[in-house]
DNA sequence: TATTGTTATACTCTATAACTATA
DNA sequence: TATAGTTATAGAGTATAACAATA
């Protein structure tokens, strides 16, 4: 049941995932310039935006996709900045939980506002539009339909 | 007009955002896994994608969103392993372009055919929904609408 | 023994500034 | 003067291996 009388041919797959690579560098593009107006990297707004609730670095490793010898000089860059802490498990002595700061939850605020302002066409898609859009990227990757709910 | 008659709400501009942002994190982390499976990094992997045709040291640092003079570290590095290699521009000496060797071009045929055969659930949709995918993506992100064709 | 987090190491990516060779 | 590319530098991200503390 075609769409319309003479519809413009669908896009191949590889012609798919090409835009879909745009589609992610733009992302990516933007929320670097976003991170860096808060004298943030990449990685460390990713990582702030990962702590709406206590995680172990072992987590946060797993979430951003590096080593976990790498969290440890992430969080530490955080720390000093006074984003972030350390706190002990009370459970488990082995395992620090990093939590946000007062200063940091500000921080995540204020760059997913700006995350989202950045993205004024997202927001003029209808509610049909969305929900086909979510649903068709569910399809299309499967294994971000569950959200552990990030942000990047 | 509904699409039925007890719909699912639809997304928060927000969740969209989310869900993009695991979608991206998705792409990037198989790009670099397939990369990685031929000694590439991330950046030298997107690099090869972008040299579908010659392009001056100055053009691949635009695409590559990155300062110009981070490019001559990458391209030596992949001269080093002999995947591109520089030429001197007639019209203009200044310039540099860099080329794909024969064997740069066999890996970035291999890359693109693994990264394609990893996202299988891309081509299971049908004709219809990769149009709508490609429209809806498009609006939402209207300055990956015009293909300079890269593939990361 | 296994796991969590850290340290040490080496390499890559990154922006800035200063330099050269062309234009 | 302006542009293309490089070099030098310093900081950040990266994986690997080895280690201490805890389980």
């Amino acid at each position: 049941m075609p769409q319309t009388p003479q519809a413009v041919p669908p896009p191949s797959p590889e012609e798919l995932m090409d835009q879909l690579a745009r589609v992610a560098a733009a992302y990516y593009r933007h929320f670097a310039a976003v991170a860096a107006g808060h004298g943030l990297t990449l990685m460390q707004g990713k990582t702030l935006s990962l702590l709406g609730r206590p995680r172990p670095m072992r987590a946060l490793a797993e979430l951003l996709a590096c080593d976990a010898s790498n969290v440890t000089g992430i969080v530490d860059r955080l720390t000093t900045q006074e984003l972030v802490r350390r706190e002990a498990d009370p459970d488990d002595r082995r395992i620090k939980n990093i939590v946000l700061t007062e200063q940091g939850e500000e921080t995540v605020g204020r760059i997913r506002a700006e995350l989202m302002s950045g993205l004024t066409s997202l927001g003029q898609l209808t509610g049909d539009e969305r929900t086909t859009l979510r649903t068709l990227l569910g399809q299309a990757f499967p294994e971000t339909t569950a959200p552990p709910r990030p942000t990047a």
